[in-house]
DNA sequence: GTTAATGTTGAGAAATTTTGTCGGATATGT
DNA sequence: ACATATCCGACAAAATTTCTCAACATTAAC
């Protein structure tokens, strides 16, 4: 029982864009180079967080990707919903529903346990895991003049 | 998420083993088609419990297996451990050791939720499952002249 | 308008893990 | 001796996860 890469590149990933989210958008391959994670596949999972609600993408040059809500909205049982990562302990019931569900005897013993972890992941936030306790952050994009400075010293030092 | 086959499996063919457990062996075989199990892949998971010391071993004609301890003593914690299927949430602290650990932000929370699931783990057993509020059940076994009459039956029955 | 930076998508390759098989060795009750 | 079992290691098959690639769409900056 091991949570996949995908969900921890995940995490990793988000934590470090709402750490330096002060609403400019943050480009897959920064991510991917400070965090150490595939371009390509990050891209692929950032896909599905946006579509999945969690990010907002801003297209084009100078573009990349926002939190589609506030950091202390946004909670793990939903990252993980958004990547299609369910937590499942018995093949039973939630996967494609188990014919034995009745008379299987560690029905009730996992369904605990999924409640369990279910509980801690719908009450802890993105911005519990960062740490800070934001408690405004407008979604909005305002045009920032400074992003483009720090962007292009970031992409320098890593070549990318 | 999940938990895989192998750890499904095991608690079936424990449960279906504790439930008939008057003492006498019972063989992979027996339980295997009962369980609709292959037979070979539950003898190298019975194989790991025996070695986990969760089950203890007949060898030779009319033999099989029996639980090593009462079921209310073996815990689920006991035979995932047994199995070499470790609960790790993150990649980091248990598996391998992780650089990150300190800075890691997600630490903290796999930490949490493994301590959560380990607490069910720990707290129910064998006994718990099968539903059976064992209170005594003596590991030795006693050459019972009934089991051969019972094995033969469901022998035969199977056709395996 | 052109260009460069960036997101978007789908197909599929590569790697890893899980699941299952096989052949034979060893042990034991009858 | 024989039939019934466990035991063991290596391997085969399947599934899943991880990662790459190629082509395309969109937008900012020049």
């Amino acid at each position: 029982m091991r949570l996949s890469t995908t969900a921890r590149y995940s995490l990793r990933a988000l934590s470090d864009l709402s750490s330096r989210a002060d609403n400019d958008p943050v480009s897959v391959s920064d991510i991917a180079s400070r965090q150490d994670i595939p371009v390509t596949y990050l891209e692929q999972i950032f896909g599905k967080l946006r579509r999945g609600g969690i990010l907002a993408s801003i297209r084009g040059s100078q573009g990349g990707y926002i939190l589609a809500r506030p950091a202390n909205d946004i909670t793990v049982a939903e990252i993980l919903q958004a990547l299609g990562e369910p937590v499942i302990f018995g093949s039973c019931q939630t996967e494609k529903g188990c014919e034995n569900a009745v008379t299987c005897p560690t029905f009730s013993l996992w369904r605990k346990v999924k409640g369990s972890v279910d509980e801690i992941l719908r009450t802890t936030t993105l911005a519990d895991i960062v740490g800070e306790k934001i408690s405004l952050m407008t979604p909005a994009k305002t045009p920032d003049p400074e992003r483009e400075e720090a962007r292009r010293k970031a992409t320098e030092s890593k070549g990318e």
